[in-house]
This record gives structure tokens, C-alpha cells and sequence, in this order.
DNA sequence: GCTGGTTTTAACCATATGGTTGAATGTAGA
DNA sequence: TCTACATTCAACCATATGGTTAAAACCAGC
């Protein structure tokens, strides 16, 4: 199932917008880790922290890999890469509203190669 | 209510995981909007494009300013920058996952060709 | 006030979410 | 094979989502 990019949009952006879930990436960030090691900082169930590594993974977040019995879950950075490019777009607004720059945007520019976004 | 950090976090990435709301925001990055102008591009009813700005309003990345009986909807892009710098935490992990090594010029991993985009 | 145009609310529907508990599956080792 | 541990699946629950249509509320102008 190929998915456009503005639905691996929703999906990534769907998968950070929940506090636990963005937590969990820090933490296999910083190193990876066992499904149990994950689940250990949180008071949920590990069934719940399984769903939530599913979400994760359905993103291309993390990947898992069996070793023994266990499975390790590490990161998987670049697919953050377009959700970030996607912010980015609006830098030049928060700069201005923040007076940070003078970068004024120009309308209609810089943007159409996005698929309908 | 105030919100925690992380609690505004879950709400602006929360309404960003909707294609239709994203390309809300860009529109109305372009040029101030009224609810009207807004929906038209949109197949789905009005009522549906009020629901989706009260959810880009409740993170407050939208603002509205009565003019008349019109409604002028403006961006408030300032607020993206939390999720922004969230997700920049991660440069360093996708760069050295796309091969931009900028530290060890040197190192074990081969093939990564990686042509993003 | 009445009318016409703009936007929101109410009620509803189908599906998804984040959580639970308990059973099932996978895997390593004795 | 039997046991112990690691993880997922199944079933369920309450609430939220994104959409609809129809009614209500808001606002200018006559």
C-alpha cells in the first residue's frame, strides 16, 4: 500500500501527537531498547505500550529487530525529515511575527511541488 | 486552562495530522481568508471547514477577527515554532542516518545511498 | 422589525483512539 | 518437551474524530 506523501504527512504527524509516543521516541533516540525497557518509565500496561510502538512503527518512525527473544526498537530519524521540511515552510512567518527578520513571503511561490498540500 | 508544554504539543501536532487542515494553514499563510473563502476549495460542507478551524483556533494556530458579518481568518504561525524545534532535536540522527557525516568523515556503513524526495 | 448572507451549533453516524484485562504466541534454555 | 519470559492479540469500554444535514445565531442594510 503506497501512501501519498500528504497521508505519510497524517500519519507522522498523527503518531508525535501524543505525549507518550513523543517520549518514546526521545528514548530509543538516546539508545535503543527492548519493548520492555520502553514500556518500564510509563504506569500503562506494556499491551498499550505495544499499540503505541505500533503507531510508531506504521509512521516509519522506529523499527524493530529480533534478537533472541527479545526486540530491540530503534530509530528511524529521516522519516521525521518531512514533517520538519513541512514546518520549515512557515519560518519565514514566525520570524516576521517575532520580529526577528524582515523576510517577507512572497504569495503564491515556493510551494506548489507539494501534492496538493 | 492552561496547558502544559506537552499538552500544546499534542494539540498542534494533533491539528497537523489532517491533509485538509495543513493545506488550510498554508492557504490562509498566503493571504488573510474569510470562513467563506476558505472552504471553497473544499469538497466537504461548511460546517465541516468550521469544525476543522475550531480545532487549528483551539491550538492557536489560526486566529479569527470579526469584520462585518465576515470573519477574517489569519494565521498564527509563531506557534508552529515549538513543534518545529521538537522536531529539529532530531537533526543530528537523520543527518548521520542520510550520510551527512559532518563528525566522523570516516565510517562503517556502506550502501546508504538514501535519494530523498 | 424583516430579509439575506455568513458562520456556528445540534444531533447523528461510522470509525478510530487510548486504555484495560486475559489469553495466545514466540523464543531460549534446561 | 516443559518452563519461563517477552511480546502481541482479542475483546471490550469510553471518548474523540471527521463527516453529514438541518436549525440557530450573528450581522448589515432596508
Amino acid at each position: 500500500m503506497v501512501k501519498t506523501s500528504a497521508a505519510r504527512l497524517d500519519t507522522v504527524f498523527h503518531a508525535l501527537s501524543d505525549t507518550t509516543r513523543r517520549s518514546i521516541l526521545r528514548d530509543v533516540a538516546r539508545k535503543e531498547k527492548t519493548v520492555g525497557e520502553v514500556a518500564k518509565p510509563y504506569q500503562i500496561s506494556l499491551a498499550a505500550v505495544s499499540k503505541h510502538l505500533k503507531v510508531l512503527e506504521s509512521a516509519e518512525l522506529i523499527a524493530r529487530e529480533r534478537r533472541g527473544s527479545f526486540q530491540i526498537v530503534r530509530l528511524c530519524a529521516e522519516n521525521l525529515l518531512p514533517a520538519e521540511e513541512w514546518l520549515a515552510w512557515y519560518e519565514a512567518f514566525w520570524n516576521r511575527q517575532l520580529g526577528v527578520l524582515h523576510t517577507y513571503p512572497e504569495e503564491g511561490d515556493k510551494d506548489e511541488q507539494h501534492d496538493h498540500e
